[in-house]
DNA sequence: CGTCTATTTGAATGTACTCAAAAGCGGTGG
DNA sequence: CCACCGCTTTTGAGTACATTCAAATAGACG
């Protein structure tokens, strides 16, 4: 097994149980794909293929504002999953953009793929339940921060809670997740020098 | 079977489908709650002890800004879940208010009830992962407006999207959910009119 | 009717933005 | 090796948007 299906293995060992033959089920209806810096995974207006596990390198998935603006959503990195949740559930074309920052490496399933492991490993719907849940409350705790923080306090904490993640970005990336603009930022981190 | 009951049976059938004796196992861990107007279902520094399902009224899930000021998340009504999800997941004092805007009425679960569930009937898993999914595009959807939006815009989409809602609150609590003071809501509004 | 709350309006203020320009930094090719 | 190019970061000036504060008006409820 390569290091990229172990990972992922070990991703689900952390949450679930699973047996030998269900793992490998699983695992089987993932498959590696590579992006290179710059590529894009998803696309706004194509219909997602595929929910992704990222194994290696850092990705960025964002919005286009009115202004034509990136605005970031959240940067993911080893161990996270990427997806337009809305546009891969119901087979619809996405509102947003999925780019690899770095040489990233993935594994990805399809919708169809993907229902069938629902059907067929029970336990499915427990693991993404759980996941879900967990992700959930990760993009309630990112609102609530936008919603009652200054910008100055979010660039502080997301340097600290993230630092291996800020440490790979520069100020346009980080300045488009904070959602100010990068002149702003730079004089933010002026002040926190 | 009263009258709340079967709303909420109506939900999980919209969903899933359930036998007889599936149901009548979940609905029996569900129980009725009444808030008048202006009580709390939840605040912050307890742990939530229970979930809810709200079958009449109006509820406002906030959290304070450093300024003391509220910050409403969402207006939940009826049909509408309302939890601190991280707080009740893991019994930790929630970091949110919920209350009342207008006398309500609710079906609330035990955290060990629920577990107990996921337990005793397997669908329950799929039923949440399904529900918690759309909650999380629903939530995504309204990150990205903040995002990307002008307040005006905001106030324009809230307004079409949900009148039924909007149409219940004063200006105070949809200006504290666009995230702008009650007087430049004021402003807004007579730009549109 | 009177009181309390909600809404509107205006003036002054401040925060963050845009635009423009300069400085820094890294990589590439001559 | 260094000169140049592209990209990032910093800085400043002027501006726009939204806020605060204060006061007047309007509405709702007992």
């Amino acid at each position: 097994m390569t290091s990229a299906f172990k990972q992922l293995r070990e991703q689900f060992d952390k949450h679930l149980e699973f047996s030998e033959t269900e793992l490998e089920k699983i695992l089987a209806c993932f498959h590696v794909k590579h992006l290179r810096k710059k590529d894009f995974f998803l696309e706004a207006g194509k219909t997602p293929r595929y929910e992704a596990f990222i194994t290696k390198g850092l990705v960025k998935q964002y919005v286009l504002d009115l202004d034509g603006k990136e605005r970031t959503i959240y940067f993911a990195v080893e161990d996270w999953w990427v997806s337009d949740i809305n546009a891969f559930l119901n087979q619809q074309p996405a509102t947003m953009y999925i780019r690899a920052l770095e040489d990233s490496e993935l594994l990805v399933i399809s919708k169809s793929d993907k229902l069938k492991l629902y059907k067929e490993v029970p336990l499915m719907d427990r693991l993404f339940r759980v996941m879900t849940q967990k992700s959930h409350a990760a993009l309630q705790e990112r609102m609530i921060d936008n919603l009652t923080k200054t910008a100055d306090q979010r660039y502080l904490d997301y340097i600290t809670k993230y630092p291996h993640i800020a440490s790979r970005l520069n100020n346009l990336q980080i300045a488009s997740y904070l959602g100010v603009s990068h002149e702003f930022l730079s004089k933010i981190k002026k002040r926190h020098m």
